[in-house]
RNA sequence: GCCCCCGUAGCUCAGUGGAUAGAGCACCGGCCUCCGGAGCCGGAAGCGUAGGUUCGAUUCCUACCGGGGGUACCA
């Protein structure tokens, strides 16, 4: 559990006066806990130790909150410290404090939010997403997972851990063949069946294979030839392909046999193709994996007959009518799975496994899934599996996230691969940017499904929050710009009289400023994406209110304040009212630096200007 | 049937046992002679129902109601 404390010497040393006050008053020891006041009256930090207490102590908590209070030494950063409600030890930490924050921001620029962890705290995570099976395009839905994944991927570095962004390709097996086969009979024109690919990309790959490989490619044995006009036949295929599609479950299915060896050929060229497209789009959204593990590579490798081997040693397994079964139920799994079938293929569960060992013995320390709900049912026999093959329970975390309802105008689009009737996630880039779609991803819980309207997204791609938060970046920049050109002498850091920033829309910004760590901290640990999001509005919030209510520069308009302020000021107030500006002007530089911190996080960019 | 997720403001959503439950959108009323109005300030409005645990429950437990998803020798 990530405790502020832990985050933050001074609130370590604050945790460590509270017990000693505790000792001293002759009450048990514990250990406080703290946490941030919704209500800034309430202070910095407080502690409900004095409630926790009451009941052990045999003492009413506003009693032992007194005695705390009584006994306490205060750290030098602490200002004051007082007793509210039932019994809360609220604490007020200096200005000092916060000036140092600022300097420490400024120092620290974008490892300020970031942890360092020792060698012994840090871990090897893994985290698999998106791996969509590569027969189609990505969809809307995948979309959340590439920027979940890939936020969070980028929330554990910041967090202090390796990570490794992995997708898992699904290039083997039955599917593969139907995809390939699909590619085929629409190469020929001919008609497709009930459990056919659909769509017009499965056009455009049998045009670009032809292309690449030659009109022979698709020739069969039996005589039947790749059309000699690629583009009627193409038109042709692509209205069957539509009525096909529509025509639904009374389908007759396939009007011509495709040779195994041939559908399964393309179906592999066709997967490469495929792969590569995925990869684009995920680029284009700036989701870059560090692994493309390939199912296919696994099974060539003789790996799965070899996880299959030791699950078989380890007495894992167990044979019943020709097929081979795990057994995990013993794992807690709802019933045995087959990892053999009786015909002797292995199961795909069996690359599952396979999988799993080779992610294992590749050093990982900590294995992370984010799956949609729609795979919910796999949780129980990945656990299992894990479980099987030595994995401790603790290192292996699957994480479900509710899917997407596409919508357009409020009605419901299919989502399906093989109908072909799918919103691709591409479109969606194009239609409406990559920042606008992350950001719309990452802002809820994963446990929330996510209405993904097209209409209403391009209708509010202009109100969207992002835009609120990336403005908060822009304007600073801009305010920075204006300063260089003006030669504001705004002069170093450290000749800057942070103290005068006392005014309470500074104050709040200063606040919120120092909270990064902490946010970063908890995200991390909840795998908490709207956790970064709420927070980088929150502090847009608090600049924009800071930049409305505190003028930084000085007026460029000689007319504006001559009335009143030039005549009647000293050289003293003027000299104030510099200074005044020089710290605020610190200030926004901090702000700018945590917004930035945080979007890279997000992996939202941060335009200079908008 | 069994399993998982959700139910919070008119709408979309935050809130991992703490004090007066927060944002955005929509609505109403205000705010620039000057650093970016994609902004700021103010207003109205809410925890599905019933029990339980607890000093304290939107949060944990149980039941019920309502919505979504999952339950293959599929891939």
């Amino acid at each position: 559990m990530a405790r502020p404390e832990d985050l933050d010497p001074v609130l370590a040393e604050l945790a460590t006066r509270v017990t000693k006050a505790l000792e001293a008053a002759g009450l048990p020891g514990a250990e406080p806990d703290f946490e941030r006041p919704r209500q800034p009256e309430h202070g910095d930090w407080a502690t409900t130790v004095a409630l926790r207490l009451a009941k052990p102590a045999q003492r009413a908590p506003r009693d032992i909150a007194q005695a705390v209070v009584d006994h306490i030494e205060l750290p030098a950063a602490v200002q004051s410290v007082d007793i509210a409600g039932p019994g809360f030890v609220n604490f007020r930490l200096s200005h000092a404090y916060f000036e140092d924050v600022v300097e420490r921001i400024v120092a620290q620029g974008d490892r300020y939010g970031r942890r360092q962890r020792d060698e012994g705290q840090r871990e090897m995570i893994n985290i698999e997403f998106v791996s969509a099976n590569p027969t189609g395009p990505l969809h809307v839905g995948s979309g959340r997972w590439a920027a979940t994944g890939d936020s969070l991927a980028a929330l554990l570095e910041a967090d202090g851990h390796g990570v490794v962004r992995e997708y898992y390709v699904n290039d083997a097996g039955e599917q593969v063949r139907r995809f390939g086969e699909s590619i085929v009979l629409v190469a020929r024109g001919e008609l497709l069946g009930e459990d056919h690919y659909k769509g017009e990309y499965i056009l455009d790959l049998a045009r670009e294979i032809r292309l690449e490989f030659g009109d022979d490619f698709f020739v069969a044995g039996d005589g039947i030839h790749f059309p000699e006009d690629a583009h009627i036949t193409g038109e042709l295929s692509a209205q069957r392909v539509r009525e096909r599609a529509a025509d639904g479950p009374h389908d007759t299915g396939a009007s011509g046999m495709v040779e195994p060896t041939l559908a399964a050929k393309v179906g592999e060229i066709g997967v490469r193709k495929m792969r590569d497209r995925i990869a684009d789009v995920l680029r284009d959204m700036g989701v870059e994996f560090d692994v493309w593990f390939s199912e296919r590579v696994m099974h060539d490798s003789g790996a799965v007959e070899q996880t299959i081997d030791e699950l078989r040693e380890k007495g894992e397994t167990y044979e019943q009518d020709g097929a081979l079964f795990l057994h995990t139920t013993a794992y807690g799994d709802d019933k045995d799975r087959v990892l053999v079938r009786s015909d002797g293929r292995p199961t795909y569960f069996a690359a599952d496994c396979a999988y799993f060992r080779d992610k294992w013995q590749r050093d990982h320390t900590r294995l992370i899934y984010l799956l949609g709900a729609d795979h919910h049912g796999y949780v129980g026999r990945l656990q299992a599996a894990a479980r099987s093959l030595g994995i401790p329970e603790d290192r292996l975390e699957i994480r479900i996230g509710q899917l997407v309802n596409l919508l357009r105008g409020g009605e419901p689009v299919r989502m399906s691969k093989r109908a072909g009737e799918l919103v691709t996630l591409d479109e969606v880039i194009e239609e409406v940017g990559s920042d606008v779609t992350r950001y719309h991803f990452l802002r809820q819980s994963l446990d929330s499904m996510i209405d993904f309207d097209l209409d209403e997204v391009v209708k509010q791609s202009m109100e969207n929050p992002v835009y609120y938060v990336q403005y908060a970046y822009a304007r600073i920049n801009s305010l920075v710009r204006t300063a260089d050109d003006r030669g504001f002498a705004h002069g170093e850091l450290d000749e800057a009289d942070l103290g005068r920033l006392t005014a309470p829309a500074e104050l709040e910004l200063l606040r919120k400023l120092a909270e990064l760590p902490e946010v970063v901290a908890e995200a991390a640990e909840l795998l908490a994406t709207q956790r970064l999001t709420r927070y980088a509005e929150e502090l847009a919030s608090s600049f924009h209110r800071f930049y409305t209510e505190c003028r930084i520069l000085p007026s460029d308009d000689p007319d504006a304040s001559s009335s009143t302020t030039l005549l009647d000021t000293t050289d003293e107030e003027r000299a104030a009212a510099e200074a005044l500006g020089r710290a605020r002007y610190w200030l926004a530089v901090a702000a700018k630096q945590v917004l930035r911190n945080v979007l890279d996080i997000l992996r939202v960019s941060a335009p200079e200007r908008m």
